[in-house]
RNA sequence: GGAGAAAUGGCCGAGUGGUCGAAGGCGCACGCCUGGAAAGUGUGUAUCCGUCACAAGCGGAUCGGGGGUUCGAAUCCCUCUUUCUCCGCCA
């Protein structure tokens, strides 16, 4: 959420740029405004009769010390009334607190100055393209779920059986491949200078509300009602929270990890083509990169995080384009996001593998992020940033179309060593 | 799952009702000492909020979380969480 103070020092800028989100922040940000003036008030009625119990109460402490327990039981009638008024005042106040906060964590990320104004992603910015767009010869188009079928890669049937739709059983060289990919993204990112975590899958309720996902967000996410926790759908949300509550030295920075993990999304109400084969799965793999960084070099990382996710696709000759998101397609969130798109040529569709944002201080602020700047009194929050590096089912998708010939698959070079094949047939 | 013990600052560790935001030690930072370093020595070393200039000063809060008793709680009571020991179970 964005901090108090900003909202005060910036209400014009705020709601202003909440516009390019689509958002209209003006009586938001009023309410906030003046609910934090009664906060204010409040707190300084409520600390007034504090310090005077304070008072008070050494005074006591001394006269009974002194054996003057006459006087002191005369002070403690005194209190009797101050300790009402205490109670009135805290309650109010905690109260006050409450409300606040509901309707602090309402507002979104602003989003960065770059971001281009639009409704839905066709108003998405394409920033570069690379790759060769295959041409698939008409004996051999099938689409990735028919491929699957045929080479016996996934069983969506069957994971119907075990699970319910969306999730797919890997199996043989459909595994393998998968075990390839996540071997093949880990061990890239950690050349790339990314430490690798392996994290909880399932997160409680503080972890939820430090990336963002909740309050609001839950249904996106399988709850485990017995023991109220969540399902991660991505590893941002445990890597994150490995940081809430930490203050981390300046020269620590930046911190750079990533994760291997299963994600989870309930993805209700998506329907049709969407959810065909591997495009839109309630589990999927996905390897993540998460950084954390000083506010002045921030979108310097997510450059280079960018230029990373890059390389990634690349290596695996996938065409790929990559857009930076409008404001009306970001996440709540954001401040600024750049996708990854690679294409599926028997589909012959884009798909989104990859999601690269800078999410600035505004998560660091849920989770209380900070560093220490050296020489200085106050610590800052720090700046989150992640990315998809890269989410698997989609890759393997456009793999197993845009590779498939008449007598096989081929596995992109990188795999070959990590598969332990190099083609499927 | 059952029984018991515990949770204090970056770390260790005192503190069982009053001036304790918390002794002492370690670590760290700066200074002195030194040719340089070590040792020694001095000073400093949590976070948040309010007032205010995001200064100083002043006030409030925080000793795992929440609630209670009390004029007053790190200290007493309740509750939750976590850790350790023993038993049970298990990959």
């Amino acid at each position: 959420m964005l901090t108090l103070k900003f909202i005060q020092e910036n209400r014009k800028t705020v709601i202003d740029s909440l516009k390019v989100k689509n958002f209209d922040a003006t009586q938001l940000v009023d309410a906030i405004l003046e609910k934090d003036e009664l906060r204010k008030k409040t707190q300084q009625q409520q600390e007034e009769c504090q310090a005077q119990m304070n008072t008070i109460s050494k005074e006591i402490g001394m006269l009974f010390k002194d054996g003057k327990a006459q006087e002191a039981n005369a002070a403690k009638e005194q209190s009797t009334q101050l300790k009402e008024n205490i109670k009135v005042f805290t309650s109010r106040l905690s109260e006050i607190e409450s409300e606040l906060h509901k309707l602090l964590v309402q507002i979104p990320n602003i989003p960065h100055v770059s971001v281009p104004v639009g409704k839905c992603d066709t108003d998405n910015e394409k920033i570069r393209e690379g790759g060769v767009m295959p041409v698939l010869a008409d004996s051999a188009k099938q689409p990735h779920w028919d491929l699957a079928k045929q080479y016996d890669l996934i069983d969506f049937e069957l994971g119907v059986k075990i699970t319910g739709a969306g999730f797919p059983v890997y199996k043989g060289k459909g595994a393998r491949l998968q075990r390839a990919l996540i071997n093949f993204f880990l061990d890239e990112n950690e050349k790339a200078g990314y430490t690798e975590v392996l994290p909880p899958l399932v997160v409680n309720e503080d972890s939820g509300f430090g990336t963002g996902q909740l309050p609001d967000k839950e249904g996106q996410m399988y709850h485990v009602t017995e023991d109220n926790l969540y399902l991660i759908p991505t590893a941002e949300v445990p890597v994150t929270n490995i940081y809430r509550d930490v203050i981390v030295s300046e020269n620590e920075l930046p911190i750079k990890n990533t994760a291997y993990s299963a994600c989870f999304r309930r993805e209700a109400g998506s329907y049709g083509k969407d959810v065909r084969g591997l495009n839109r799965l309630h589990q999927f793999d996905k390897v993540e990169i998460v950084a954390i960084e000083k506010p002045e070099r921030s979108y310097a990382m997510l450059d280079s995080m960018v230029a990373h996710v890059e390389t990634l696709v690349q290596k695996l000759s996938l065409p790929y384009r990559i857009l930076k998101l409008c404001g009306g397609d970001m996440s709540f969130t954001s401040a600024l996001t750049f996708d990854f798109e690679v294409y599926s040529a028997a589909q012959e569709r884009w798909l989104e593998v990859s999601s690269v944002s800078n999410f600035e201080s505004y998560q660091a602020n849920r989770l209380k992020l900070r560093y220490r700047i050296e020489g200085e009194k106050r610590n800052q929050l720090a700046h989150t940033l992640n990315g998809s590096a890269l989410a698997l089912p989609r890759i393997m998708a456009a793999i197993l179309e845009n590779n498939q010939t008449e007598k096989g698959i081929q596995i992109p070079e990188v795999l070959v060593k990590y598969c332990g094949f190099n083609v499927i047939d």
